[in-house]
DNA sequence: CGTGCGACCTAACGCCGTTATGTTACCTGA
DNA sequence: TCAGGTAACATAACGGCGTTAGGTCGCACG
């Protein structure tokens, strides 16, 4: 608090007059990023295909967390009193999840899945956890330091990923 | 570290007679961890196919998380120095990821796997960061608290996963 | 023109990881 | 046998942290 006070030019109790507590400033920094990413995965041209959307937004998932990992760790990572149901929108433009849920759900009506995926709910949890299981791993592990792991290129990852994932979801694969 | 010295009975500075500071210490415990965690993986009866490995493997990853949230936690989702290379042994027994990556090595030169999958390391990636991502969603998401997000139920959606994910990685799918 | 209030400050509290400086019990070699 | 070293602890204190009590100041408003 004292190290944001003198970036900002004030003192560390200023802050306090603003917001309750450390956690209360750090969730609306927090709910900041999460607006970022909501923006980042549905800023896309608006493209017709429900599955080529679901590509982007995995790529873009990916792409957020390298591109900014502060912020990435902070909205994921960092172990922090959970803010109320009341300071996340349900709006899909801001929610990333809500989005990701429409773009299945789209797929599921256009009978694009295989016939015993029916839950979008279960589709888009398997989705999201393998991107972000992605970006964690890329996000947290200590790479460089042990040879043991050779962690790869996260899009080249990210983009085989969606193609097993696509072609066990699809009732045509068409690649 | 005067709680934890409290715990054990003695003074705080007692601890760095053993141990050089405090992270010094959680490295220990962590490392401690992913060696009950290598062993929760490998821990199996020694099944003849490799595929099943693999999918029992998952299972018992998201169900290590799970059944051990706080260690979990502390493994992955905890920042802290990392430690040097010295100390992650590479023998598959205590190593998931060395354990992983020999079982997907086996897949391949049994020829399971569809012609166009060779690197045994990223298909090890792509597999870790599906489970992984499932049991760190399952263990950092507000859950309860938003109503927007119906997390289903982690195993039902591991097995959803593996499904999927075998669909688009096998030669021969037989379900 | 007085009052209230929002915005900010200084000083201090209690907690934390860490260290400087003992103290004690035991082992070891002459 | 005993002097000296050493391992295993302790006490007291330091600096930094989040936070709070209390005070100052300027401005809007009846």
């Amino acid at each position: 608090m004292r190290r944001i006070a003198d970036q900002i030019g004030y003192t560390a109790t200023a802050i306090y007059h603003h917001f309750h507590d450390k956690d209360a400033l750090l969730n609306e920094l927090c709910l900041n990023d999460f607006r970022a990413l909501g923006e980042a995965l549905h800023q896309m041209e608006r493209l017709p295909d429900p599955i080529s959307r679901l590509r982007l937004m995995g790529h873009n998932y990916v792409k957020f967390a390298l591109a900014h990992p502060q912020q990435f760790r902070f909205m994921f990572l960092v172990e922090r009193p959970i803010p109320g149901p009341d300071v996340i929108t349900i709006d899909p433009a801001e929610n990333g999840y809500a989005f990701l849920l429409t773009n299945v759900r789209e797929a599921l009506e256009l009978g694009l899945f295989r016939p015993e995926f029916t839950d979008a709910e279960i589709l888009a949890q398997v989705l999201w956890a393998g991107v972000h299981g992605l970006a964690t791993i890329h996000l947290t592990s200590p790479a460089k330091e042990h040879p043991w792991l050779e962690l790869r290129h996260p899009e080249t990852t990210a983009r085989m990923m969606f193609d097993i994932f696509l072609r066990g979801l699809l009732r045509h694969p068409n690649f």
